[in-house]
DNA sequence: CAGCGTGATGTTGTGCACAACACAAGAAAA
DNA sequence: TTTTCTTGTGTTGTGCACAACATCACGCTG
């Protein structure tokens, strides 16, 4: 308690001006979240080489504060910095992302389940918004928009909870599996129809969820949503498989 | 797949020297359990104020790689370094801690559940030697020596399951949590009292888990693990407030 | 022609100096 | 005496230069 305030801690108060700390904070969160979605819309595919310095170029600062946060990403194992070679984007393989999948399922559940929070008319309303969005995409199937909304809709669902390591690690290993669809999938042949079909069994998750959302059972949320989590993991691999 | 061997990648087969990147590693591992050990047992108690330059010292590098650590316990929230104050060990109290504590209920169940690796007779016999050194406890009640016992029996609970995401996870989420009796009990005035009779119930917790243990039933283990967990916070959270 | 060794090149890791910042003590003014 | 401003001291954050390392190309040798 003693440590959590981060609202002004300097007594500055003639303008609403940040202190540098706080900007570097930031600065911190922006190229964090920058890189980790270009990593994850495969913006940068698996093995592409980062240099910190063009970062560092691009982003106006020096390398130092990027190598914070390329620590990070390493940590959340989406990137690997190898000594003398380079900063690279690992490659991931379905098979190996199963332990992953297993734990995610039981997290979706845990949501509904530990510190829930009763979704007031804004979050309904957000959730309304994302089921239009969705079924926009059905008339016009695209794979970017596509992991997009599933973006945005983890970070809804996620919120439902107010257990905040709950929602940390839930996001990580979101992070941390998210890429595997749009990779597997554009290898595949039947690419555009299975993107429609995804988009299509997506489009009733989200609308069973909402429904459920909406009469307030977020106990029902966590199972609809560990079956699906399962389900769309299982008909991935079996994809995957089926073409090798 | 292709970036996860790190066994040798180097061609120099003529002694088992390291590479000096591996080297790195094993000294940052050093100094990240050193400082974790400190921070759990109260050698460094909370409100300490750590200098990166004795660190530093202390450990013959520079603060570069110092700061490596600091960064990875500030993200385990062990640790805040505040720009210009210094870096300090966080403060904790028990009711800060429920969420973490629920979370943590749920994942010693899911150890027995998710990849449950079948105990071989080494594992057993670990097991028993952590009995036996339970058992030498209740002779001689010493703090201290409990919180060690209590975190290699944590290591050996997680290390029934093979699903590395929840091991790591489950770790990190202790080591949040571990230091919050001592501190607590420290204060209380019947001490002595209350550290036996938890060094009792301890005994018996891992009694039984023994026991569940040499059977393999280890989705047991996970039951008796959880009661255990939830029980240990309840008192103490009942002791904290009774004396306030 | 194949294989190996060696140097050139580019990358990340490390050490160091300085900037930015917070805090406390002391002096000056009300 | 109290309050406020200033300055000194100590800390972490940042930028930069160099060391350690891996890779590739080229030339040499068998």
């Amino acid at each position: 308690m003693t440590l959590d305030d981060a609202e002004s801690p300097d007594g500055s108060d003639k303008g609403d001006q940040p202190s540098t700390d706080e900007r570097a904070r930031e600065r911190f969160d922006r190229i964090y979240n920058t890189l980790r979605i270009r990593i994850c819309l495969l913006d940068y595919p698996p093995g592409q080489r980062l240099r910190e310095e063009d970062l560092a170029e691009e982003f106006g600062v020096s390398r130092t504060p990027i190598r914070r946060v390329l620590v990070k990403l390493e940590a959340e194992s989406l990137l690997r910095s190898v000594h003398g070679v380079g900063t690279i984007v690992t490659d991931i393989e379905v098979e190996e992302l199963e332990q992953v999948y297993q734990l995610r399922l039981e997290l979706a559940q845990l949501i509904g389940k530990l510190s829930p929070v009763a979704p007031d008319a804004a979050k309904i309303a957000a959730f309304r918004s994302l089921l239009a969005r969705c079924e926009a995409l059905l008339g016009k199937p695209d794979a970017r928009e596509f992991a997009r909304i599933n973006m945005d809709f983890f970070h809804l669902l996620n919120s439902l909870t107010a257990n905040e390591p709950l929602r940390e690690i839930s996001e990580r290993l979101y992070y941390q599996t998210t890429r595997i669809w749009l990779k597997t999938a554009s290898r595949l042949s039947q690419y555009t129809e299975l993107l429609l079909n995804e988009i299509r069994i997506f489009h009733r998750e989200v609308a069973d969820i909402v429904d459920a959302v909406e009469v307030g059972d977020l106990q029902v949320v966590g199972y609809i949503r560990r079956a699906h989590i399962s389900m769309s993991y299982l008909r991935l691999r079996n994809e995957s498989r089926r073409s090798s």
